[in-house]
RNA sequence: GGCGAGGUAGCUCAGCUGGUUAGAGCGCUAGAUUCAUAAUCUAGAGGUCGGGAGUUCAAGUCUCCCUCUCGCUACCA
């Protein structure tokens, strides 16, 4: 585990059906940013790859939804999600595509040789749904039905959207097809699976101690706890073959004699998209991809979400290691999510905001990239959720931004131009003994993917500079005497600090790092300029030349909290208006929207009686479950109930209750429950009993 | 119920393999300063490290029990 050679890197694949948000941002692709650019600046051979993923059935139904095709919907947010990811200095190699030939190929290269060398894949035969009317199989998300647990009746094959449960499509009450709106007939498919739990051993010992087959490859310690204490709770769980194909014609076609109209499935083909996108760029720049993801000195390191460390973990290094040549990942630095004003970002609700709507909205705002960087790397969700705040956004900016580093820098230029015309003065000695501490510091942050303690660390660096001014005080001095060395050797240091600044700070907010650059007139940075600054910084050799002259100063930043400039304070209260204002409609209609008309048949096949609970206790293992005995005055029945969480066993027996009598039973945690208690549930989804008048007998019937 | 991650100053969070008076930023209080975008600097107040028990010469840091929050999962008839 010597240094690497190189390095290849990858930021989950954004799927190519809407605009990504903020918490993306945070998750997957900021972080990669931060370390590639670092990466760069240290000289080394590094590609960052990423795309657009876009098969799958939920970009066939979008499509049909808006009444367009699957191409111009990945079209459309391939485009988009380029582009926003550009403006907001993004800096990927390469933006590929899973719709591009090469990756098809590609996809269907690596399937067709675990398929040809054997052992990796069995096949499956099952019944799934057809739609006649179509000719093809129906993949879950085109299976509309009523949810068997809480009777929506818009719920699809693989969950209900309406009680979030997940479900599969043979549960549906009612199925139709979402293709021809009729009933499908259920048809036996042949699937390809992929034999994960055959991998299980070498995982947990990857996994647990970085070794495969007896060598060492990465260390443990290294590795964030959550991502490898999820990895560890799915071995537990015991792995088990995944289909890896479906029954579609949205897709990478299953490179297999008689697999007609099947497709891989998106887990599957995603990740190689990281291989073809490296493919792409290899063959762009005249280089042979093969180096960065089949040489022993090279480094892959995943960035995702949370949401996805199992397929990162333990699925694609599987793959990777069922095809034999490729090496595993060494690290998979994935965050945990950011919520957006104490709640989950949610596109329905209109709760948080997307990346190019930001850009958007805050048009007019200078330095809105940086801005925006800053705001969520001092908030990554690194290793717990994290909350993005507006005020937080304008606290960081202004306090930190502009009150330590813009006004170091200001103070600095400006005080060059006025006491030296801008001419770099020349010094008998530099004081950057602490600085040069704090850039070890901020590069051992950087390579352990610790950026808030790396961003803090750049902060310190430029707060060291604004006490060392103020230690010195050169104004006083110069008062007295203009001439004064003390003087001359305080702006140099503070000098030589804006200049490594400008360097440090180029990871985190590249355009404002090009500002600074401009300012004191230094060339655009290039890659292997921070290991240079670095070095200079250890011998003591200055960045600028002798005879070096800055331009005039202008200011970094421009100050949120602005007295004589309302503008940008106004964009922020705007933004939160909008979110109190989605609160309070919310609150406003927050009733269920009354359910289809029924006839007084439909309702006459209920029997409902009352009754008293005279027996309660709380079902083992079950969080929700409480089971009852319900007296109905001619017999006494067994309820198994949902309320545990509002109400405890000992507390609601006497309670007289509503009975649902001629439900079917259900066995539910192995007990039958034969009929079903009604109750009220509010917003928050708290129940209540609904009751007859106290002292009614049992087993009267409710009409 | 199972699993994972957390619970450390008013707020947001650091605290690596256990070791001197538990840290940072913001906020607050007092003072200094004017080169600077009402910016900066210094000092101070503020924590029984969720609760309890244990191991140890020594525990925020290890073990056990309990409790709360978030996520995944089972379970709402």
């Amino acid at each position: 585990m010597n240094d690497p050679k190189r390095y290849i890197i990858t930021s989950a694949l954004p799927y190519a059906n809407g605009a990504l948000h903020l918490g993306h941002l945070a998750g997957a692709y900021l972080p990669a940013d931060i370390y590639v650019r670092y990466l760069r600046l240290q000289g080394k051979d590094v590609v960052w790859v990423c795309g657009s993923d876009e098969h799958g059935a939920a970009i066939t139904i979008q499509a049909k939804k808006e009444g367009t095709t699957p191409e111009a919907i990945i079209n459309k947010y391939h485009e988009l999600n380029k582009v926003t990811f550009e403006n907001l200095g993004i800096s990927f190699d390469i933006y590929h595509r899973t719709s591009d030939p090469l990756h098809h190929k590609t996809a269907q290269d690596f399937f067709k040789k675990l398929y040809d060398q054997g052992g990796e894949f069995e096949e499956k035969t099952s019944d799934q749904y057809y739609d006649e009317e179509f000719n093809q199989f129906l993949a879950d998300r085109y299976i509309k039905g009523t949810c068997p647990k809480c009777n929506h009746t818009e719920a699809f094959g693989d969950q209900c959207e309406n009680c979030g449960s997940t479900l599969s499509p043979s549960e549906l009450i009612d199925p139709v097809s979402t293709l021809s709106g009729k009933k499908p007939t259920l048809k036996s498919t042949t699937h390809y699976y992929f034999k994960l739990d055959k991998h299980e051993q070498w995982l947990r010992g990857w996994i647990e101690n970085g070794e495969v087959d007896g060598e060492k490859v990465h260390q443990t310690k290294a590795w964030k706890k959550h991502v490898i204490g999820q990895c560890l709770s799915w071995l537990d769980g015991g792995l088990h073959p995944r289909a890896i194909t479906r029954d579609l014609d949205w897709g990478i076609k299953v490179p297999v004699e008689g697999a007609d109209g099947k497709v891989l499935y998106v887990w599957f083909d995603a990740p190689i998209g990281y291989i073809s996108a490296t493919k792409q760029w290899a063959e762009d720049h005249g280089k042979n991809w093969e180096d960065y993801w089949k040489s022993e000195d090279s480094r892959l390191i995943h960035f995702i979400g949370k949401d996805n460390i199992v397929f990162h973990c333990i699925v694609f290094p599987s793959m990777l290691k069922a095809h034999g040549d490729y090496i595993l990942p060494h690290n998979v630095p994935a965050n945990q999510f950011l919520n957006f004003e104490g709640k989950k970002f949610s596109k329905s609700r209109g709760w948080g905001i997307e990346q190019n709507d930001y850009l958007e909205t805050f048009k007019e705002f200078p330095n809105k990239e940086d801005a925006l960087r800053y705001a969520l790397i001092r908030n990554l969700p690194e290793n717990k959720d994290a909350d993005f705040k507006w005020d937080e956004f304008v606290e960081f900016h202004d306090n930190e931004l502009v009150a330590n580093l813009g006004n170091f820098i200001n103070r600095v230029t400006v005080l060059t131009t006025k006491y030296y015309e801008g001419k770099l003065p020349v010094a008998t000695a530099l004081h950057l003994a602490p600085v040069q501490k704090l850039a070890e510091q901020l590069e051992t942050a950087l390579e352990g993917f610790n950026f808030k303690v790396a961003i803090q660390l750049v902060n310190e660096i430029s707060s060291y500079g604004n006490t060392y001014l103020q230690d010195v005080s050169p104004w006083k001095i110069w008062k007295e005497n203009p001439d004064s060395t003390e003087v001359k050797d305080c702006l140099a240091t503070c000098l030589e600090i804006v200049g490594l600044l400008s360097v440090f700070v180029a990871p985190f907010l590249p355009f404002s790092a090009a500002k600074i650059r401009r300012f004191i007139n230094l060339p655009e940075l290039r890659n292997g300029d921070w290991e240079k600054a670095h070095t200079n910084l250890k011998n003591g050799v200055s960045i600028y030349q002798s005879d070096h002259v800055i331009n005039e100063p202008e200011l970094l930043f421009a100050k949120i909290n602005d007295r004589k400039d309302t503008s940008r304070l106004d964009l922020i209260n705007a933004q939160k208006a909008k979110l109190a204002a989605i609160l309070e409609a919310e609150k406003a209609n927050d009733r269920e929207p009354i359910k289809p008309e029924i006839t007084f048949d439909d309702f006459t096949k209920m029997d409902l009686r009352t009754g008293t609970i005279i027996e309660a206790e709380k079902v083992k293992k079950a969080d929700k479950l409480l089971k009852l005995t319900v007296d109905l005055g001619t017999e006494k029945r067994t309820v198994v109930s949902g309320i545990a969480k509002y109400y405890e066993a000992e507390k609601v027996i006497g309670q007289q209750v509503l009975l649902l009598v001629n439900l079917a039973p259900r066995k539910l945690r192995g007990i039958e429950s034969q009929g079903m208690i009604l109750m009220a549930e509010n917003e928050k989804g708290a129940l209540c009993f609904v009751s007859p008048e106290k002292g009614w007998g049992n087993g009267f019937v409710v009409k």
